[in-house]
DNA sequence: TGACAGGGGGTGT
DNA sequence: ACACCCCCTGTC
């Protein structure tokens, strides 16, 4: 297959290789590669390749070119030009953990995903770890997906898997969630629109409304909101998160939803930013301490 | 190389 | 609190 020559993708940004690791694969999304330093990936129906070069992103698309996939690219990577002017709105001046994360982060940011993917992919994700999430999200797109040039497979859509049958989705080893995502396929072939839906709602309530779904609880519903549906001021919480907060904020003994609604009213319409740069720092440094 | 625990970025009861 | 499913990982 013949690839468009790469180009160099604005605005400048100080870029580093794990930065953009933790961008493209630290949880946010899950149909990333990497190999010998370049990324392929895709999301809807677009596949790209990324690499660093110079501390500069250049991107790279299956030839011949699609027009708007550059602007495509930059919307689904947030590389709006006032973005850290954006950042400046967090409270790193009065916090010192945010700061040294936001320091150590610096280009970070929360993609923009088609809310239906992401609302797919989280469903999967319940007790998985990224490389799991990445494996069953690779046996959806290969047993019920879409075929692109290339042999490209796209994550299967809400009406093919309400008729699936939830042994086809068992054997992309979801185990239980294969329920939940029958329940909530249910759902949405019921109610046309569901999803659209939600964008007319205030925060609070577009989360009490995905938390309806099967398999949706608090977590997910964040994760859909803040990589689906752009609204940052969502605070997933997860165990990684519950540590730092317990940990460095002092928040011995909360519960997870006492710390989500602490996340929202500390960091605030960004909390959702904050939370992906301190959830940048804990998966590090857990990483350098193995046997913790 | 292969078998065997142990536990996982959560949800629902 | 505990079951839910099953797969990945570390270990012998």
């Amino acid at each position: 297959m013949k690839w468009t020559p790469w180009r160099t993708l604005p605005p400048p940004i100080p870029w580093t290789a794990s930065t953009l690791r933790e961008l493209l694969d630290g949880g946010q999304a899950f149909r990333w590669t990497e190999t010998g330093g370049v990324w392929e990936g895709l999301w809807g129906c677009q596949v790209v390749r990324l690499r660093l070069s110079d501390g500069k992103l250049q991107w790279s698309a299956p030839a011949p070119a699609v027009p708007g996939t550059a602007g495509a690219l930059r919307h689904y990577l947030a590389l709006d030009p006032d973005w850290d002017a954006a950042l400046d709105a967090l409270p790193w001046r009065s916090d010192a953990v945010l700061a040294q994360a936001m320091q150590a982060w610096q280009g970070l940011r929360i993609l923009r995903q088609p809310l239906d993917e992401t609302l797919l992919v989280f469903l999967c994700s319940s007790t998985k770890q990224i490389v799991q999430i990445k494996q069953i999200c690779a046996d959806l797109a290969e047993a019920l997906g879409g075929t692109l040039p290339g042999g490209y497979r796209t994550l299967p859509n809400w009406s093919v898997l309400h008729v699936a049958d939830e042994a086809t989705l068992r054997a992309c080893r979801l185990g239980y969630r294969a329920r939940y995502i029958k329940g909530t396929a249910a759902v949405l072939a019921e109610h046309p629109g569901w999803l659209d839906e939600l964008d007319a709602l205030p925060y609070a309530d577009a989360r009490a409304r995905l938390m309806t779904l099967p398999g949706v609880g608090a977590k997910i519903a964040d994760c859909v909101l803040l990589f689906g549906a752009g609204r940052l001021e969502a605070f997933p919480v997860d165990t990684w998160i519950l540590k730092v907060m317990q940990q460095r904020y002092g928040l011995h003994g909360w519960k997870p939803e006492q710390v989500a609604t602490f996340g929202r009213i500390h960091f605030g319409p960004l909390a959702g930013v904050a939370q992906q740069f301190l959830f940048a720092d804990a998966r590090k440094k857990s990483a350098a301490r193995p046997t913790q």
